[in-house]
DNA sequence: GTCTATACAGGGATAGAC
DNA sequence: GTCTATCCCTGTATAGAC
């Protein structure tokens, strides 16, 4: 009660899903150890296992955060003031670094995240949600809603996909053919 | 030069790289350890170190396997005695076990392939070929060259962002979507 | 809350006999 | 070529002091 709204116990556990965050990102889930995760942060070692009990802990934190925010960053903006076939091509053409690849959707090829259901439902969660938010964008620039809908998960799986081919190759330019070429299929080339 | 084409060495070399290869399939090889090898292959311990001297050795020797059998296969498709907007059509509705992934493009996010130019290699060279592969047949329905090559890119994106969409929600329907959604798009609706 | 010390299984590999 | 025994390191914690 005397508290601040965050006390200094809460920044070490900030750290801490931020620095997870960050190396889930780069290695995945899987490969990436306590260890790292306190350097990474500057904690100690007895603070991790303070906040969190185990490294999955941890990891359900970090992912569920992850997940927010990146669906925060692709709402807004789909739902931009625009007229629906811009915010489409905005979302398509967004700055991506393709060859770090999307922070959600690699996990989906991890291990550890596969085999536990309660790191996956933050994962499905962000799909559903943009998939749904893409399917309104595109019933709004007049395709029928069943189109829509189908048109939508085309339209999320070309950019995990340009992903995939751009780390394959080494080549961050095979994200941006692969939304082109599904932008020109879209707007009637 | 008494022996036959294939020496009983052969066969455990041989029983090595299959296990490896579906264990990679299954866990990644960042997470699939020489012990699962052994217990999968029925493979001795001594035997797997006489045969590759590293567990990177291994993974080389089964991520090149895999790639040559996923290219073979993907081209017999791409390459069948059809007209082109067919075979697009069959490569786009191909049976696919949507749930587990790309066997070549799961590997994408696996943290020991993408430290290792050997490793990383014959993931490149698939993509290359499969997309290569794609715009000769797209340019063959009539399509300008350099728009085919963007709309084959696109097209080898779709089905590996198929995959992702499908392990995220746990739906394999998700791959079914994505790629009708695309083949909607490309036959003019 | 944070620290240091400790524990112990498993990963990845070597040694040397058969 | 294959086997068993052994090795050291790191991942993932637990214990208990401060």
């Amino acid at each position: 009660m005397t508290q601040t709204g965050i006390s200094r116990g809460q920044a070490a556990r900030e750290r801490l899903i931020t620095a997870a965050q960050e190396l889930f990102w780069e290695n995945g889930v899987a490969a990436t150890t306590p260890r790292q995760v306190l350097a990474r942060s500057g904690v100690g070692h007895g603070s991790l296992y303070h906040h969190f009990p185990t490294k999955r802990a941890l990891a359900i934190a970090a992912i569920q955060r992850t997940s927010e925010q990146a669906l925060a960053r692709a709402l807004a903006v789909l739902n931009q003031d625009r007229p629906a076939r811009e915010r489409l091509r905005a979302f398509l053409t967004r700055q991506r670094d393709a060859l770090a690849g999307c922070r959600i959707g690699r996990l989906t090829a991890d291990p550890d995240v596969m085999a536990d259901a309660e790191m996956r439902e933050p994962i499905r969660r962000y799909f559903t949600a943009l998939v749904e938010a893409l399917a309104t964008v595109i019933a709004e620039t007049g395709v029928p809603l069943t189109t829509a809908t189908a048109r939508a998960t085309t339209v999320a799986a070309v950019v995990q996909g340009g992903y995939v081919l751009a780390r394959a190759g080494g080549d961050a330019h095979a994200l941006e053919r692969a939304t082109s070429g599904l932008m020109d299929l879209l707007e009637g080339d």
